[in-house]
DNA sequence: AAATATAAGATTGTCAGACAATCTGACTTG
DNA sequence: CAAGTCAGATTGTCTGACAATCTTATATTT
C-alpha cells in the first residue's frame, strides 16, 4: 500500500551520478575525473563525501587512483563485473556444485547454438585453440589454459554477448578450484581428444549432437573434481521436496534504482 | 627480471585485515565490527581510513553498515562476487534479444529444477505471490512487478545461488525494456493464468511438463515484445555460418590478482 | 500497570582544515 | 645535454567537530 521512501545518502547520489556519466559516455575510458578539491565546489560537498564515492567506485572496477596525479576512469569489460579480490572467500566447497550446474546449463546450450551460428572464423579460432593445446602437449606445459580458451571460443561462436560474459562470470570462480585438482588428474592426450569432438561436432552443425557431446564432457568434467571434492552439500540428482532448508541469501525483491541525476 | 616492489595503502592494509578475520572465521555473518572510534585505536590510525576501508568492504558486499548501529558481517555467498549493481554498464549496448535468448536458456532449466527441489516453502511462497498477482487485478494496479516476483521465487525454488544471481542481472536489464511493452499489450487476466499454470507444474514435480510450460510462456512472452520491438539483429533461428561478424567483445585472457594478507 | 514520551549514550554521516607523500613539468646547473 | 632542484597539483592521512540515527533506560501520562 505504502510505497518506500528514498532516503538519499550523499556518497551514494556522488556514485550514481558518476555511473551515469560513464554509462552515457560523458567520461570515458582514460578520462580523467575533476580533482578532490574541484568536485568539491563542483558538487558542494565535503571532501570525505568525495573520497568515499571514489573508493567504491574503484572497488567497483570503474576507476583507477593514482597518487599525485589524478582518477581515471578504467576500461569497462566483463571482468569488471566480477570481484577477484573476494574469490577465495567464497570458494567454499558447497558451492562447487551450484558453478558446476550454472555452467552445464549454460554451456549444454551454448554448444547447440554455436553449432547453428559458427562462423568461418569462429571455427578457425578454435582450430587454432586445438593448434595451441597440441603445442602445449609437445612442449610438456600445462593445457589447461589453452583448454579454456577452447570454451571461451566456442561461447563466442554463439553470438550472444550476454551469454559470453554470463560464462564469464562463472568461469571466473570455478577455474580456481579445478585448475590444480584438473592437472592433476587428467591426461592431456585425451583431453585433446575430447575437445576435438566438441569442435567436429560444431563443425556438423548438429544442434543435438553439439548438446549431448558437450554433456558428455562436463559430466566427465565434473566427475573428476567429484572424486576428489566429495560431492558435499550438493541436492544434484537428490530428491528435496519436503525438506525446510531454504537458503536465505535473497530476499525476492527488486529494488532497482531509478538511475536519475540527483543532487 | 624485476619484480615490482609492493608499497601497501593504509586502507588497503584495513581491508585486507579485515577481509582475513571473515576468511579464517573470526569475524562470522552477523557478527558486529568494532565501532570505528575503536578500531582507531586498536589499529592506530585515523578515521578517515577506517571508513573508507569499510566503504570498500561494503561495496564488496561483505558488510553492511546501519547508520546509529554499527557495521555488520554480511552472509558470503557465491553471488558476493558477482556485482549486479554495475553488470548494466557491461551489458548496456546489448540487443533485447540476446537478453532474452540467456533468459529462456536459464529459466527453462531452472524451471526443471525448481520441479524437483521446490520445498513446501517455496510452494508456499510462489503460491502468496499468485495472490499478490490477484489482489493486484483486484485493485486495477499493476501486476507486472508481482509477476516478476513470481518469476524470482521460481529460481529461488532451484536452489542454487548461482543460477539465481545471473538470473537477477540479466532481468534488471530485461525488465527496463519490457515493463512498458508489456503493460500495454498484455492481459492481466491471463497472465495470472500462465502463471498459475506454472505453478502447477512445479507442484506436480513433474521436470519434463516444467520445462515445457515455461517454454511456452516465455516464447509468448518473447512474441508480445517482439512485436512491438521487432527482431533487430537477432540471429535467432537463423543459420548465418559464412557471415564473419565476430564480436570482439573480450580477449580471453583470464587475468587474476594474487592476494596475500598484508600488515 | 501499561502505554507513551523524553532523554542520554553510542555509532555512523558529513564537513572542515591541515600536513605528508607522490607525480609532473619547468627551471637551473654542471 | 644530462642531472639535479624546485614549485605546483593531486591524492593519502590525521584530527576535530557537529549532525543524524538508533538503542536503551528513564520519566511521564493515562
Amino acid at each position: 500500500m505504502f510505497k518506500g521512501v528514498k532516503t538519499i545518502n550523499t556518497k551514494q547520489a556522488i556514485v550514481h551520478q558518476l555511473i551515469s556519466l560513464i554509462k552515457r559516455g560523458s567520461l570515458k575510458p582514460g578520462d580523467k575525473l575533476p580533482s578532490e578539491n574541484e568536485l568539491m565546489e563542483m558538487l558542494k560537498v565535503g571532501r570525505s563525501s568525495i573520497r568515499e564515492a571514489k573508493q567504491i567506485l574503484a572497488a567497483m572496477n570503474l576507476i583507477e587512483t593514482r597518487p599525485g596525479q589524478g582518477s581515471f576512469v578504467k576500461e569497462v569489460g566483463p571482468e569488471t563485473v566480477i570481484n577477484a579480490d573476494i574469490i577465495h572467500l567464497v570458494l567454499a566447497d558447497e558451492t562447487v556444485w551450484a558453478l558446476h550446474e550454472a555452467r552445464e546449463i549454460l554451456e549444454i546450450q551454448v554448444a547447440g547454438l554455436a553449432a547453428q551460428r559458427a562462423t568461418k572464423d569462429d571455427l578457425a579460432a578454435m582450430e587454432k585453440v586445438l593448434q595451441d593445446m597440441r603445442d602445449a602437449i609437445d612442449t610438456n606445459t600445462s593445457v589447461y589454459d589453452a583448454g579454456m580458451e577452447f570454451h571461451f571460443a566456442l561461447v563466442k561462436a554463439a553470438h550472444n554477448a550476454v551469454l559470453l560474459k554470463l560464462y564469464y562470470a562463472i568461469m571466473s570462480l570455478l577455474q580456481e578450484y579445478q585448475r590444480p585438482i584438473y592437472e592433476r588428474h587428467s591426461d592431456p592426450e585425451t583431453e585433446l581428444q575430447r575437445h576435438r569432438e566438441i569442435y567436429e561436432s560444431i563443425c556438423k552443425g548438429d544442434r543435438e549432437l553439439a548438446q549431448k557431446v558437450m554433456r558428455d564432457h562436463l559430466r566427465y568434467v565434473h566427475s573428476i573434481t567429484a572424486k576428489v571434492l566429495g560431492e558435499k552439500g550438493s541436492p544434484r540428482n537428490k530428491q528435496v521436496r519436503g525438506l525446510q532448508s531454504s537458503p536465505k541469501s535473497w530476499d525476492g525483491k527488486l529494488r532497482f534504482k531509478e538511475s536519475g541525476d540527483q543532487l
